[in-house]
DNA sequence: GCGTATACGTACTCGCGCCG
DNA sequence: CGGCGCGAGTACGTATACGC
């Protein structure tokens, strides 16, 4: 669990960030605008094809092979331990670099992190063992040197600042995530959160400033799948999943087809056409997030660049083991704050210069099949991504992209945010401040409801309580007071209506088709309906209905009574009880009603106190003794054993008119031992969370 | 044709109860 | 006693059905 003094620490690096281990599919090269700038990797060769149209002969020249044209060659050598600056500023010495990176440093205290991580790397740079890693390691200090020095702005480093370990926590404190189950979250099929969580690919890339991933359901992780095969059934696909996760990598692949016109590939594409905001939130079951300290992180605001489609190979495991292939749309995101050093990756090398923008640094080719262009995003070479070409994802053999990782080009590019597509929608800052009521509302509002960030240590809480915001983390003590006024009655009458009318319309429709016989008939539901004895009266001031729950065989084996205030019994202090129990703090607060203590942990929509006897049912509410409960419960319950005794005097007075036999002793009645209170807001109600039948039937 | 109601899906998870 | 299926749950977008 988090506390004010953790969140607000720049965490501790992670072993995957550090420059030894570059993050995935990445970072042994410097980020540097390689296309103009020729820095130590040159990614486009004189063999490269025409830039210019982006023309290449598929045949002649897209071949993949030992000396591919594409395939980025280091052109740098270790005797050069001097990086040539992308902007053409005379290259500075390494050990001038490190000195300079020392003093820059200690100047500014917001440079803690990316100051560890400099002083990791020169430490590295000392025990490298190969050339490729010592250049790594050089490139990126003089890209953090390039990030420090260089930037009039002064790049300001983001913190972790939002996050939780409940799923609900999220969902209902900000307002751009509200996908309890997928990982997308759209409003009017446009993108506005994502959750990166388990399901992460091999090849998927989390940068400082770059998301590849994959979206929507029917995935599977290899190394589950192979877990639950026969210890003689394992796969070269669960290889490569263990594989992946040695190397600190995902193991998910696909195993079912992926519709172009499922609302999350239509979202993404909509969101690249608007350049819409997607808040990213990543859980600590993404490989290489597993140490970061919260269950779910919020990173910072992202916009989609690239959407298009991959095949993903399953291989099914039966009496006729076979490999399924699958579409599988992929995305990627570029952050949209370029100048902020994002505090999920202390990496330098995969952040971009600001004073270039890179641009589309890959090729682009047009297939000689399809004529659609394609942009060269693979290590394995150049494919076509027109999903319906029948050279889509093969190679110029023919032969599917089997590893599918993305080459540097594709990486370092950078397509900063058009300011025109700048959207209202486009929230301005992960974190935002409680919502504060209003004079008009009642405090009970559905905006007003939701939960809240903790202005203390940025932890998404729920609202547990009716009268107040509480921070969810136990080390924190964040509260703030939310007024609750009484709810107008004339609104509750007009709500009665409403909803009587709505109650009443459906209940027509629904006798209308049993009438045309277009229904399913439950014919034991209907023969109890028939034999239930209903009846209605007064007593006093009241109005009541009563029922007769008979047995198959005739018996009565129970009663409901249902007593109606009458407006003088209303006036006579029942309204004023219900006013009462609006506002006064009783306790009322939301449990748990599944998945208790894990992250997915659900609490029920509507708050619950329980006085007198211990209450068990599914959830489970806390309970006081009658000696602790306020005066409004004590004369609620005052009224109820009143109710008590004069409903079963005329239950039994009823059953006894009518000759009949009844399974119960109506002169042993226990009296009510128990009080459950429940609060409701706007839109609340209580729910059964099960499949209904496919047709309905009368009951 | 339009507005409303309903069904259904979405990267979850784990304790509990039932059944073999 | 172990395995398995399901649940007083969460919000909302979308497709479809239905009524007027």
């Amino acid at each position: 669990m988090q506390t004010r003094s953790m969140a607000n620490q720049v965490p501790a690096t992670p072993e995957h960030l550090s420059p030894e281990t570059p993050m995935r599919g990445n970072a042994t090269v410097t980020p540097d605008c390689a296309k103009s700038t020729g820095t130590a990797f040159e990614p486009i060769t004189p063999n490269s094809p025409d830039l210019e149209t982006g023309h290449v002969q598929a045949k002649d020249e897209g071949t993949v092979s030992g000396d591919d044209p594409f395939v980025q060659q280091p052109t740098a050598t270790l005797e050069s331990t001097v990086v040539p600056k992308p902007d053409g500023v005379v290259p500075v010495p390494v050990t001038q670099l490190i000195d300079q990176l020392n003093t820059t440093t200690a100047q500014s205290d917001k440079f803690e992190s990316p100051k560890r991580v400099r002083d990791d790397a020169i430490t590295s740079l000392d025990n490298a063992n190969t050339k490729r890693q010592r250049l790594a390691l050089i490139a990126g200090l003089e890209a953090y040197d390039h990030f420090v020095h260089a930037d009039p702005r002064d790049r300001n480093f983001t913190k972790l600042e939002v996050w939780s370990n409940f799923r609900q926590g999220i969902c209902e404190a900000l307002p751009w995530y509200k996908s309890y189950k997928g990982s997308l979250y759209t409003t009017d099929k446009v993108p506005r959160g994502m959750l990166l969580d388990s399901l992460d690919r091999p090849q998927d890339v989390l940068q400082a400033q770059v998301i590849i991933t994959t979206i929507g359901g029917g995935r599977v992780d290899l190394k589950k799948q192979a877990d639950s095969n026969s210890a003689d059934d394992k796969s070269t696909d669960y290889e490569v999943g263990e594989n992946a996760i040695a190397q600190g990598r995902g193991s998910v692949t696909r195993k079912t087809h992926q519709d172009e016109n499922s609302t999350e590939v239509q979202s993404l594409k909509k969101g690249l056409k608007l350049g819409s905001y997607v808040g990213i939130i990543a859980g600590n079951q993404l490989s290489g997030f597993k140490d970061q300290p919260a269950r779910y992180n919020v990173l910072d605001f992202f916009h989609v660049t690239d959407v298009w489609c991959e095949k993903a190979a399953f291989k099914k495991f039966s009496d006729k083991p076979e490999t399924k292939i699958c579409r599988e749309w992929c995305v990627r995101l570029e952050k949209v704050s370029l100048d902020t050093v994002s505090w999920w990756d202390n990496n330098p090398a995969n952040y971009a210069p600001l004073d270039q923008v890179c641009g589309e640094l890959c090729a682009k080719i047009t297939c000689d099949i399809c004529n659609t262009q394609s942009k060269r995003i693979y290590n394995e070479g150049w494919t076509c991504l027109n999903h319906d070409c029948k050279m889509h994802f093969l190679d110029h053999e023919g032969n599917r992209i089997s590893k599918g990782t993305y080459n540097q080009q594709f990486l370092a590019e950078r397509t900063p945010v058009d300011p025109s597509k700048k959207s209202a929608e486009d929230p301005s800052s992960v974190f935002h401040e409680v919502t504060q009521t209003t004079a008009e509302a009642h405090g009970t509002e559905t905006w007003l409801r939701g939960g809240v960030i903790c202005e203390k240590c940025g932890c998404c809480s729920r609202r547990i309580y009716w009268s107040r915001h509480a921070c969810e983390s136990p080390g924190c003590d964040w509260t703030q007071p939310v007024q609750v006024k009484v709810y107008p009655l004339e609104d509750l009458a007009e709500e009665n209506e409403t909803f009587a009318a709505r109650v009443a319309k459906s209940k027509a429709a629904t006798d209308k088709r049993f009438l045309a016989q277009d229904m399913e008939v439950n014919p034991f539901a209907v023969d109890l309906d028939i034999k239930i004895r209903h009846r209605v009266g007064s007593i006093g001031p009241y109005v009541f209905a009563q029922f007769l729950l008979p047995s198959p065989t005739g018996q009565i084996i129970g009663s409901v009574s249902i007593f109606r205030a009458s407006d003088d019994i209303r006036a006579n202090g029942v309204d004023e009880l219900f006013d009462n129990l609006s506002v006064q703090d009783i306790g009322l607060k939301r449990n748990v009603v599944s998945c208790g203590g894990s992250a997915m942990e659900g609490m029920s929509r509507n708050f619950s106190q329980n006085f007198g006897a211990f209450y068990k049912f599914g959830v489970t509410v806390q309970s006081k003794g009658f000696s602790e409960a306020p005066d409004v419960v004590l004369k609620s319950v005052h009224r109820l054993q009143w109710a008590q005794k004069e409903a079963s005097d005329l239950t039994k007075g009823w059953i006894t008119g009518l000759g009949l036999e009844a399974s119960l002793d109506f002169n042993v009645s226990e009296p009510i031992n128990e009080c459950l209170v429940l609060g409701y807001m706007q839109n609340d109600r209580i729910g059964v969370s099960r499949r209904l039948p496919a047709k309905r039937v009368r009951c």
